[in-house]
DNA sequence: TAGATTGTTAATCGATTAACAATC
DNA sequence: TAGATTGTTAATCGATTAACAATC
C-alpha cells in the first residue's frame, strides 16, 4: 500500500465512493459494479476500478463488489472505521455552524473541543460545549488527542494558530481562512474558500446575460 | 479567449491570484513579478505566467506585471469586476453563517435573497433578510436577476432544490449538500463537502497514531 | 548596454480512459 | 457453460515544468 503513489485524485473520489456507500438510503445494495457506480456518482467505471487496485482486489469478476465490504475496507483505507477526534478553533458563525452539524460524528468525525482566542467567548458555551482559550490548547489536546483541527479564524490570525497547531501535536488541518499556511512538511493542509469557489463558477457566467434572459 | 479551452485548475488558480491581489496588506506593491507570485501563492512561477497565457499579455519583460492593472483583468476574465448578486437557499446554521459572512459582499457576490420551505422560518427574519418561500423562487428571481445560487439545505431536498432553481434561471449552483445534482448540461455545479474533505485527510494519519506520541 | 523577466514552445510528467484476458 | 464484470496493461489525453528567444 504505498500510500506516497496514490494520486489525490483518486483520494477524494474514494471518499465520494464510500460517502455514497455510507448513504442509509443506498444499504439495502448487496453487491454494486463498477457500472453502477458510475451510474451513482458520475465517476467512470473505469477509474473507480483503477482507483481501488492501488490498494489491492476488492471484487468478483463477473459479479461486482459486495456493497458492505467495499465499505469497510475504503474506510480503512482513509482510516476513518474508527472515530477521528476533531478540534474546531474559532468560534465565530462558521465555527458555530460546523459545529452543529450533524454530519460530522454521523461520519465518525466528532468535534471534541472548541478553542477560541475572544475573551468574549471563551468560558461560554457553544451548542453545549465550552469553549476553551486557544492559549490553553496543547495541554488540553494532551488529553483529546485529536490530530485533526478546523480552522475558521479571520486571515489575520490564520498563520499563528497553524503555529500553535503544530506545536500541539495536529497533523492535518482544514483550513476555512483564505490563507496559505505555512506548515512543515509532515503536515497537511486543505483549504476551503467559498469566495474562490464563486470566483470560478463566476467565469462561466455568459458576460452581459442575466437570468430571464 | 477560447474559454472551453481553459482547464479548469487554471480558473481555480486565477482565483488564488485575484484573491492575492484584492488582499489590502499587498495594494502597495506596484509591480509583481511571477517569481514574487511563487512567493506568495506556492504556485509555481512557470504555471502562472502560462495561466495568464491563455487570456493574451499581461506583463512587461524585464519588470513583471503592474500589480493594479493585473487584479482588474483577472477580475474582468472571472467576471468579479462587478456585483454578482446570490441568492442562498436553505436558512439553517451554515446558510445563516454564509449570511452573516463578510467576505461575500467584500469579494462582489452579495447575497440578495434567501429562501426556505421551513413554514417556521418562512416570513422571519435572518441577519435582517427576511426569508421567502421557496415556491415564490422564480417569480422573485425574476426582480432579483440573480444567475449564482448557493444551496445549503438537507441532502433529501438538494434536488429538488436544484430543479427549481434551472426552472429559475439560475446558471450556476455552488452546492453545500453532499449529493450529485443533475442539471441541464448548460449549468455549472461545484460542490464542497465538508466530510469529504476531512476523509482525503484522515488518509494522512498514521495508523494507530496519536497527538503527542 | 546589461540584467531581468516575460510569453511560448517543447519536454516531461501524471492522470484518465479503453481494451481485454482472467475468472466468477 | 455462457454472460458478466473484474483487474491491469497499454494508449490517450491533458496538465505541469523547463528552457530560452524576445524584449523591456
Amino acid at each position: 500500500m504505498e500510500e506516497s503513489k496514490v494520486p489525490l485524485p483518486t483520494l477524494e473520489r474514494l471518499a465520494t465512493y464510500l460517502r455514497y456507500l455510507n448513504e442509509s438510503t443506498n444499504r439495502d445494495e448487496v453487491t454494486i459494479s463498477s457500472a453502477r457506480m458510475e451510474e451513482a456518482t458520475g465517476i467512470h467505471a473505469a477509474q473507480f476500478r483503477k482507483d481501488l487496485s492501488y490498494f489491492g482486489e476488492f471484487g468478483q469478476p463477473g459479479i461486482g463488489y459486495k456493497a458492505d465490504e467495499l465499505r469497510q475496507r475504503i474506510a480503512a483505507i482513509l482510516k476513518v472505521e474508527d472515530t477521528q477526534p476533531v478540534i474546531l478553533i474559532g468560534a465565530g458563525n462558521l465555527g458555530s455552524a460546523l459545529l452543529g452539524y450533524a454530519g460530522l460524528p454521523q461520519h465518525n468525525f466528532p468535534i471534541v473541543g472548541v478553542f477560541d482566542n475572544n475573551a468574549n467567548k471563551i468560558g461560554y458555551k457553544l451548542w453545549n460545549r465550552t469553549i476553551e482559550d486557544i492559549a490553553d490548547l496543547k495541554a488540553i489536546n494532551r488529553e483529546l488527542k485529536s490530530q485533526i483541527a478546523i480552522v475558521c479564524v479571520p486571515n489575520a490570525a490564520a498563520q499563528k494558530v497553524a503555529d500553535q497547531l503544530v506545536d500541539a501535536g495536529i497533523r492535518v488541518i482544514l483550513n476555512f481562512a483564505p490563507t496559505v499556511l505555512r506548515v512543515p512538511e509532515r503536515v497537511f493542509v486543505r483549504n476551503v474558500c467559498f469566495v474562490q469557489e464563486l470566483m470560478v463558477l463566476s467565469f462561466f457566467l455568459s458576460p452581459g446575460l442575466q437570468a430571464g434572459d
